[in-house]
DNA sequence: ATATAAAAGATATTAATTATTCATTGATAA
DNA sequence: TTATCAATGAATAATTAATATCTTTTATAT
């Protein structure tokens, strides 16, 4: 898996450094789709000279090549997930916690609102809003 | 129907300047998602002093009655709806232009999602990505 | 008409992200 | 093993959306 990406990487003519595979592992380990900084705070251990720089330009280069995704909850930051499939994210309006959605998806074939809207469709990003199992106890 | 929101306004004991009325009337009758730059842009001739902080207070304050709603495309700056009812959005990757979807949303029962993920779910926002009928010319 | 609290306008500030520069380091191919 | 070229790290600056601050203006009730 990690070899996969390692090969991925030079395949594009990039070079698999260890910084750039940290990054897309912590992105590979976790649900808990992390922003930039909470990527480079984990990582601060590990990698003790971590420039913030490197993490922002290898997040966006991983998007780039399809390795990630970026994801937009609608505050602050952006969010990393390394499943790149589309599938729909629910968040918490309080903590901000951002988790996945199982049981429900847009439908694939996007051919009914292509006719509708007359546009190319590509991809799609459904998000929920609410309040996590935590959050929603003190109401 | 202006009538209808400065009087709105005044019952939320918030005063109905002309200002508000103006920006609440440019979303009212536009499709086109404005921006809040865009907004500012459009009162310029009609109000030659209005300030941008003005515009930005105003759309946080018409989003908190519910009179508006804001939503976020995933790049750059939100954009604005005086369609308040969950609908979805398609955005061209392009030239960045926003426009409703007819013929599909999400079921409004969040019943399903509420059980697997144990969020207490208030809204949700779905919004499909591609090229508008323009754009996807020039592929 | 007047008083008053709220809002507007002007400006400054915050904060995430991106960009620039440049010396040092290191991954990779030969 | 070595040479090369890309990437890192550090420091700093630039962008840009959004907010905050403060003084002046004004909508509204009396
Ligand atoms: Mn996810
Ligand atoms: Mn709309
Ligand atoms: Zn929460
Ligand atoms: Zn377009």
């Amino acid at each position: 898996m990690e070899e996969n990406v390692a090969s991925l990487l030079k395949k594009n003519g990039i070079k698999a450094t260890p910084q750039r595979l940290a990054i897309y592992n912590i992105l590979k380990n976790t649900k808990s789709h992390p922003s930039a900084e909470t990527i480079y705070k984990g990582l601060s251990k590990q990698f003790p000279t971590m420039s913030l720089a490197t993490v922002y330009k290898t997040l966006g280069l991983l998007s780039r090549i399809g390795l990630i995704q970026e994801i937009n909850v609608g505050e602050d930051s952006f969010r990393y997930d390394a499943n790149t499939a589309p599938h729909p994210h629910i968040v918490c309006l309080k903590c901000k916690r951002v988790d996945d959605v199982g049981g429900y998806d847009v439908p694939q074939s996007y051919d009914t609102i292509a006719k509708n809207t007359h546009y190319k469709i590509l991809s799609h990003q459904l998000y929920f809003y609410g309040y996590c199992p935590e959050c929603k106890k003190g109401e």
